[in-house]
DNA sequence: TAGTCTTATTTCGTATGCGAAATATACGGA
DNA sequence: TCCGTATATTTCGCATACGAAATAAGACTA
């Protein structure tokens, strides 16, 4: 395989990647947010008070990547920066009603992703099985 | 499958992408390029003279980001851009003689991208089919 | 306790990435 | 030929995304 930007199974992991944002796109947008934004909201909403850099970590992002996400989420009244009491360096990230309230709006809301999700959980066990095994041995390969 | 944000079918997916662009990151980096502006470079010369709309449909872009990656690889004096003869609201973009030699330099560069990929595709034959149609029923479900 | 090292976050510069508006040109018909 | 419309590209505003530098505060040590 000489060509590393015409691979098959590459191209096949970036395909499915790309088209499963596209959907999750157009649900945030429905709520007037971007998809980060919306992944930001609920992994604050399962871990209220979390520090910026767990944040970031849990969102496998980067803390200038995040700050800045928290920043737009802040202009928008949807969370709160507060100073952490135990380190004055540190902050923690909670949301505030109307974060929570856009949250819960987006979970009641008729979401193309849930329901494609829910297609593709239905796919033979077998096959899902198989599909995360193979993609373990590709995974264990791409990070040894 | 109630959340969008945890399934591990579409974890599995976006680990295995940012794991491959992370690698091919590395590759494209000691060449002094981003992996956009090498998968430009590639594609400009398999297909000279391109016209940048065709350029970013064939990156599955759109123009105006296809536009400021030429920009920059203008800057770099690595493509030219050139007004096509028949219709002079086209450009047609062309590697320089640098730009050429630049792939060429990424190309026989010991890319651990490369390594890697050839791992993976001397994993078991009747993985890589059973993965490849897993993709595609999935694929055509989110697709659908 | 002053000086130094470490840690948490923000800021900065640069590169995608996208849709909408702007620009330039082509093309059709009156 | 003139006009309206269609097309190709660029520009603009905004949102990621990342590493490096800046900032601020905690922690450790001589």
């Amino acid at each position: 395989m000489k060509n590393v930007f015409n691979n098959e199974i590459i191209n096949s992991f970036y395909s499915i990647y790309m088209q499963e944002r596209k959907i999750l796109q157009s649900d945030a947008e429905r709520v007037g947010l971007t998809v980060v934004q919306l992944r930001a909201l609920y992994k604050i909403s399962v871990r209220p008070n979390v520090r910026l850099a767990e944040l970031a970590e849990r969102m496998k992002s980067t803390n200038s990547t995040i700050s800045s996400v928290i920043d737009r989420l802040v202009d928008k009244e949807l969370v709160e920066r507060k100073t952490s009491e135990n380190d004055r360096r540190a902050i923690t990230i909670c949301l505030t009603i109307k974060g929570e309230e856009k949250l819960r709006e987006f979970q009641e809301s008729k979401s193309e992703t849930v329901q494609k999700l829910q297609r593709i959980n239905d796919l033979p066990a077998e096959d899902i099985k198989r599909l995360l095994e193979i993609h373990q041995k590709i995974l264990s390969i791409l990070k040894d």
